[in-house]
DNA sequence: CCTACCGATCGGTAGG
DNA sequence: CCTACCGATCGGTAGG
């Protein structure tokens, strides 16, 4: 009688997760082609065979590691779960949340990008008919309550959020390496949500 | 008397412009390390090791093709040309100008995002070092002669700027693979430029 | 600029 | 879950 639970895992599901873990940072270090499965199998402590009782293939770890680690399952309750009583203060606390947790997690934005960069996207697209059902309601809700927004279509709402911060982590990685952080403001958070706030927001607000 | 001239390049370097072009279509369509050297040797229309007596390795090509075909070389004048009385017409007719000539040739952002993603943003540190010199001036002197600027740090107004092109181009790659074309108004372009616009700009504008 | 080759490494599997 | 192996392909080179 082997419990399926969550709080007791299988020894199989373990090492399951075990794979995904040391794939997923061989990934984000290297890419998808230049990792090996002999790289993740010696970062998972198992012999290269071993994998295939897991995996039937690198993709299928690729997929799962998309599936399972991707950050909107984390993010959601932190967005509904963020305050305020302005429009201004409730954003700019959604805000500040997410990009913590990604940059706390770089995991994600990476992924994301070597999903564009080798794959074309392939595998995004499934993800995202699974995810957009469950974001959009929250921007709905938002356009729906909020009166000071000047922004009333909540797909707009939603790309318009996900591209401020989209574009504030990239920029973050491309700055961090180069010159520019020598000539970049420390504040540049608040000054790249105070754009973003201005440009959805009704002067009167 | 072989003449060195822009009009009448050697053969050597229009062959190795040829293995460019080869190479950068590849590196799009799948990214670096699935692009073997043998793929690049047949769309040049040479043999394997005919391409060694153009390039080092398959990273100088990349390196090459990195420096080569930057779009900021052809993005600055276009920019520096964008005309409009008022800075709201100026910077809608540069960014309109930007997007069209970056959608015309999806090379770049997708270029971008392979070194991101395959090489850590090493040779983008680099060619920032470059580009930045030359690009930040622009900036400059908006700031300086435009009044209507909420934004007053010409840095952060150069982030700001190339982060809206940026998350525009990105977003609209998921979008157009996914199911949210179905739900995404048509004219966006407007919309999240009108976004960027509202927040740079003062009220009074 | 091509032909023919090198050693190394790849993803994956059979068999236990 | 490991050992030992497979054919295929990789980046790169020697020699002409």
């Amino acid at each position: 009688m082997t419990a399926k639970t969550k709080d007791a895992p299988t020894k199989g599901e373990a090492t399951r997760l075990t794979i995904e873990d040391a794939a997923i940072e061989l990934f984000i270090e290297q890419g998808y082609h230049a990792t090996s499965m002999r790289q993740i199998a010696d970062k998972a402590g198992l012999a290269l065979g071993g994998i295939y009782n897991h995996f039937k293939s690198k993709d299928e770890i690729f997929e799962a590691v998309i599936v399972d680690k991707h950050p909107y399952k984390k993010l959601l309750p932190l967005i509904q779960q963020a305050e305020g009583e302005t429009l201004k203060e409730f954003l700019g606390n959604a805000t500040r949340i997410v990009i913590d947790e990604l940059s706390s997690q770089p995991y994600y934005i990476k992924l994301m990008l070597i999903e564009i960069a080798e794959f074309n996207g392939a595998h995004g697209a499934a993800f995202i008919k699974e995810a957009a059902p469950q974001m959009l309601p929250v921007f709905e809700k938002i356009v729906k309550t909020r009166k000071e927004l000047r922004v009333t279509h909540p797909a707009v709402l939603m790309r318009s959020f996900i591209g401020m911060v989209l574009s504030y982590m990239i920029t973050e990685i491309i700055i961090s390496n180069s010159i520019l952080n020598k000539v970049m403001p420390k504040n540049s958070l608040d000054a790249y949500v105070d754009i973003y706030m201005h440009g959805i927001l009704k002067e009167s607000a």
